[in-house]
DNA sequence: ATTTCTGCAAACGATTTGCAAGTAA
DNA sequence: TTACTTGCAAATCGTTTGCAGAAAT
């Protein structure tokens, strides 16, 4: 692995980039916090903030911005889509590439840099929970 | 303006809502308190935030889920694109309409409710002001 | 009259930060 | 050996909430 000048590879980094690189989820930082606190029990969460967003800026992972209070972290930094369930807040990834057709529309004047596109709904597991209730 | 069951028309919901539909921009929730304060001084933040809640759940208002610390509202309701500068923050409406798909894709058993595309870029007066940057 | 609503202030959850001690290079 | 990192705790930021008085129905 490559650093960027000045950035060094502590127990820390890495435990947290394989950590989320070893998941097909998309956790939030306390989500990675516990996950890495198994190895690691004296982690702070300061420590995880710190080193995901590092990450980020080292193109390792990213952050995605998606709905709900806390951001969510995937270790595959290309950019691509998910669903987010309204219901858990969990987020997976979508198996779409969306066709963008940009000529000839409005930015407002703004140099477009990229896009977000994200679906919004229920998951699997929330449906069932939902159907308990009504049956109820 | 028709109002659901125990909700009541009050000075503070109208000029907020008025506040909203006025303008073109899409205000955080403090940019919408500086606005409402000049007619209504004595309006504190936490009638502002549960005001555009109650407005949200009555369709009158929207609530974006897009990037950025604070959350911003749309005195529009109905679902559009938007570009968001990275720099400052800054929201505008944006004149496009995605052509979505959605026959045979993996939604990993998710019952799909909608989707949210945006984009994102450098406004055109973060531009001016990086520009000036470079020459110094 | 009865409920909803308001202003205020305190509480809250997520994230960031200052600092002294620890550690990678 | 020296600059980056850590753990800890306090601070910050945006938002929510409890409550007693005010206002809409």
């Amino acid at each position: 692995m490559k650093l960027p000048k000045g950035k060094r590879l502590t127990k820390q980094r890495k435990v947290i980039l394989e950590a989320l690189k070893g998941v097909k989820t998309h956790p939030t930082a306390d989500e990675v916090y516990d996950m890495v606190r198994k190895s690691l029990p004296k982690i702070s969460l300061g420590t995880v903030y710190r080193n995901l967003d590092i990450l980020c800026e080292m193109g390792l992972i990213q952050k995605l911005d998606i709905a709900g209070r806390q951001k969510r972290f995937d270790g595959n930094p290309k950019p691509h889509c998910h669903v987010r369930c309204i219901e858990c807040g969990r987020v997976c990834d979508v198996d779409y590439e969306p066709s963008i057709e940009l000529k000839s529309k409005n930015f407002s004047g703004f140099k477009v840099l990229g896009y977000s596109f994200d679906f919004f709904g229920i998951c699997p597991e929330c449906q069932l929970a939902l159907d308990g209730d009504s049956d109820m």
